[in-house]
DNA sequence: TGCAAGTATGCAGTATACTACATACTTTAA
DNA sequence: TTAAAGTATGTAGTATACTGCATACTTGCA
């Protein structure tokens, strides 16, 4: 169990906005009850976990609601299983289209290189 | 040669973002200086292009600043080809970070889909 | 023991990327 | 010809995602 110092050095994501994050329902961690001095809050490797893939889905451009979608299915058993599916489906499918994308990109700014190098400018 | 509202039509985007995205110089349309009644701009295929590359670099989570970074030096000359390159290199290493990271959080999302399925929960 | 460092809470401020509104002029089509 | 639609410009407002500050209490270490 790990209190929020712990878990914004192991993620690098700084402690306001691991803050941010909790208050926004992506995550949340839990008082103990033994401890009656403070009311610190520990989390463990669940939320870990749900903060690798906040980072993953971020730096690809999904927003937090997208990502609270998902993560709240993680360990929610409210939603039917085909809702489940459905919500996974989604983002399966904008995942897809993110690939195809960057491959697109990718190509596009390879032959720009070449253009460059062979110093006829434009690549368009 | 097309105003605005085409370009908009074309592109899906918004007139008010496409101005914001003037503004903010990802690209630039001409006036007309044999047309004297108007004001009016006029965009070309070069911009069409920059519009479809911006797209695809939003829906992947560059920035816009990351995105002009790129588009900038499609069409200007005064840096140098070696700093040209390096820009190119930066975004294509930020591409293919992404596409490691989709292809993550893909097999992430279809583990959790089997996991549903098989009605133990609890994807991990 | 004392003080720096850590934690909780709340609220204000900032950066990015739009989005809407107001004003004024131009074009187009009934 | 006149009203609707299009264009330019500027300014203000909004949404998202942080980021910083202030306050107050707790812990850990020299």
């Amino acid at each position: 169990m790990k209190l929020i110092n712990q878990l914004s050095k192991e993620t690098g994501i700084p402690i306001g906005t691991l803050r941010f994050y909790e208050k926004s329902g992506l995550f949340s961690g839990k008082r103990k009850t033994e401890v009656t001095s403070n009311n610190y809050v520990y989390y463990d490797e669940e939320v870990m976990e749900k903060l690798r893939f906040i980072q993953m889905a971020k730096a690809v451009g999904f927003t937090l609601v997208e990502i609270k979608d998902v993560v709240d299915l993680w360990y929610k058993k409210e939603i039917t299983q085909q809702a489940q599916i459905n919500v996974l489906d989604r983002r399966l499918k904008q995942i897809d289209e993110k690939m195809a994308e960057l491959k697109a990109m990718k190509k596009q700014i390879e032959l720009c290189k070449v253009n460059i190098a062979n110093r006829r400018g434009n690549p368009g």
